[in-house]
DNA sequence: CATTCAAGGTTCGGTGAACGAACCGAGCTG
DNA sequence: CAGCTCGGTTCGTTCACCGAACCTTGAATG
């Protein structure tokens, strides 16, 4: 636990909600989540988290009903983690933890930009979209690379995610030598 | 630190907020600052964390420019933390993270409400007013006792915090038997 | 002027969590 | 049937957190 004891003697919602997201990587994990992350092994290489941590968040995350674990092949038997509704619920914070970081933190170098996929316009510190003015579910927005982006990441998942994107779509890692697929360099 | 150089070698201002805000206790430091406590002793008292890992969270908050440690009295010389203008943009982090944690996390009963102070519109999940359809800075929200708040604190911030308030506002601690004012000259 | 008190820390031993490398097992694949 | 991939578990080390005790500065008290 985060705080375990400590924090649930605290009378506050945001206490609580750091009792289930506020652990080291828990809410990388959420990310990559939102970027299409779905399985273990592409959580692992694009985290780089140790694999004992990745394990016991995940399933901390399944037990808070933030992911969802299900099979999406039967051989060999595969599971897949994505985001429950209370998941998604979660879009706001990482959204508004993003533009701190970028805004804030010195030094930041936009990494993604986020944009409402619907007029193209690049949303506002709250997640919401300033020309329609209305707040853009995450399944809406699409990623695009920023210039402080690495060109060329080590791991596969990494690769996949240089391109404009959707928000929730599933990943499809992008191995370097061969199989471009639909790439650049 | 948060993660390190873990979260050093992620490309995302998401893991650039963390290394700043990730750690354990951080976050709630920074809600008692919004909640208008100042000094060492009241944030101790209030969050119950250990006595040197409090001091490393101020210290670390105050180098990377969230809070600005300044003298308030000379004789006994005096220190308190108040929010930086970096610290205060973090109000739309844990505006998002409190509405996740009433709304999502099972079992969770209303502690506090928040309400733009002009017009007493209970704010929205993004922090704005609903009715003034803006976003309101923190000097602007009125904070209100919820039903899920503990009616009799043990500690004299938490009494403190029993009455509706605005953000920001410097608590004064209020002792249990009588005595209305600290002894300060 | 010695004693006590309060604020704001620091020090220290014990404990639990994170880390990273190694290992494991099921099920394909050559 | 040897090797490979995926999805973990195990294990020894390191590190951060915890809580109690202690320290320092400066008033206030007797």
């Amino acid at each position: 636990m985060a705080l375990g004891k400590d924090y649930a003697h605290q009378q506050c919602s945001i206490a609580r909600a750091l009792e289930v997201v506020g652990e080291r990587w828990t809410l990388l994990v959420v990310r990559d989540a939102f970027y299409g992350v779905r399985r273990y092994n592409d959580f692992l290489v694009h985290l780089g988290a140790p694999r004992a941590v990745l394990a016991a968040r995940l399933q901390a995350l399944v037990e808070a009903g933030v992911l969802d674990r299900r099979r999406y092949q039967e051989s060999p038997p595969r599971d897949e983690y994505v985001l429950t509704e209370r998941g998604l619920a979660l879009w706001p914070v990482l959204r508004s933890l993003g533009a701190w970081g970028r805004a804030e933190v010195p030094g930041a170098v936009p990494v993604r930009h986020f944009h409402h996929a619907d007029c193209g316009t690049e949303l506002g510190s709250y997640g919401e979209c300033p020309a329609c003015r209305v707040p853009v579910p995450p399944a809406d927005v699409e990623m695009r690379p920023g210039a402080g982006l690495d060109r060329d990441p080590v791991d596969p998942v990494g690769r996949a995610l240089l391109r404009p994107r959707r928000l929730l779509v599933p990943v499809v890692p992008v191995v370097r030598e061969d199989t471009p697929e639909r790439g650049n360099s």
